[in-house]
DNA sequence: ACCTATATTGACCGATCGGTCAGCACCATC
DNA sequence: GATGGTGCTGACCGATCGGTCAATATAGGT
């Protein structure tokens, strides 16, 4: 290390925890916190298992970290939005924000996937809190848009949740996706395709009028 | 044993493995296949760890005989549909069957839901036989559909997936639904509330006119 | 009472689990 | 070249894993 300070992080040591978050995250999302094991995560990091403790402390405090990191990428691309937003542009955006998410981050998602089967034993608060105060608060927006006659009167929570199974859909069960399709993976054009048909379904279904202007899709970068 | 054969099964047996079967699905739909371990499934069963092996021969052998089970009730479900078929009754029917049957077997669901999340290791030769048979026999009468001008021209395999998702959703993430929504489980009436959420936007969203009877729902038997 | 077949399970197997630790390698400093 | 601090890891720990097996319990047929 060099001589700098004790908080000093080396270059190598980001380089080194980046790959062992990269390979805990695969083997994590597949088998879920009880099925990963750190000898199969350190063979697929190149790394001795003792090093993965060193670095990560304890199997538990590896998982919570790769549950945080998912965590806050999530919300770096929750915008604001308000009553006198355009739901069209709205709702759209978030429809294909979500696609981009699930493609950027498929093992990020994978992960978040098997906490929830297993019960959210480490994401309870965080649900019960956080997300539930996000979730009301769009839901309340949603709610004047129905009044104000911008869209049908449906319940938000069912909205946003339809959005959420919709889009993770394609993450999550990639491997049902693509056993049926008869494909390794989905291309930039199912992809488009798909945004488009939800975007299209769930517009027309919920009574949204509005012109939307044409947004592009990036799979390598949120669009805005 | 009675003494009649070697093939007949004692209605003790049965209960036996029924009881197994009920506390093998609870715990590997939480863990998944690695992470459930059969010392917690005899605990749960009331039985020593020995008596599972007894009647199941193997852990993989119990796990897919879940899976078969599993796959089997959800056969069990599948209607023929024809393209004289009317778009509006079929795709509600659908919509309405998943939920009930996500209500009625949840366990099921979840352990399907894990074993898509770990790549499918079991169910690859079933993914890509006969659930994309069953796909694509769909999509084409739904595609005519389209062509008869009964509904919009969306892509069939999407709204296949849209269909199965969005009612999935609230078995295989009930830890994540329930925490937001601050209630232990979704009550009957939530049930029908989402049904008819789903069913409207999903109809709406394909363009789908014709009338539709109103079908009743209930959540221990599959309706029709 | 005896025999046979099945039901049941405690004890045990080698392998693997998460985690600890002593000790070696390395390197800047004096 | 001796020193001290960090990076690193082979060897090991008790616990638990899936699975085997011998011993015992049970029940029906004769």
């Amino acid at each position: 290390m060099t001589a700098v300070s004790a908080t000093h992080e080396s270059p190598s040591r980001e380089r080194i925890e980046a790959s062992i978050l990269i390979a805990a995250e695969e083997v994590f999302s597949q088998h879920g916190y009880r099925g990963a094991s750190l000898q199969v995560i350190a063979d697929r990091a190149g790394l001795p298992k003792a090093n993965i403790l060193y670095y990560m402390g304890s199997k538990q405090s590896l998982y919570v970290r790769l549950l945080n990191r998912m965590m806050r990428r999530w919300n770096e691309v929750l915008e604001d939005i308000t009553p006198e937003s355009d739901p069209a542009t709205v709702l759209s955006d978030f429809i294909r924000t979500k696609m981009v998410l699930g493609q950027r981050y498929p093992e990020g998602s994978k992960l978040f996937a098997a906490e929830i089967l297993a019960g959210a034993p480490f994401l309870s608060d965080y649900l019960a809190g956080e997300l539930r105060e996000w979730v009301a608060s769009r839901a309340k927006i949603i709610r004047q848009w129905s009044v104000q006659g911008k869209m049908d009167a449906v319940d938000p929570r069912w909205l946003i949740f339809l959005i959420w199974s919709s889009t993770q859909h394609y993450t999550e069960y990639s491997a049902q996706v693509s056993g049926i399709l008869g494909r390794d993976a989905l291309t930039e054009d199912d992809l488009e395709s798909i945004s488009a048909f939800l975007e299209h379904v769930i517009l027309k279904g919920c009574g949204v009028t509005a012109p939307v202007p044409k947004p592009s899709i990036d799979a390598y970068g949120v669009e805005k």
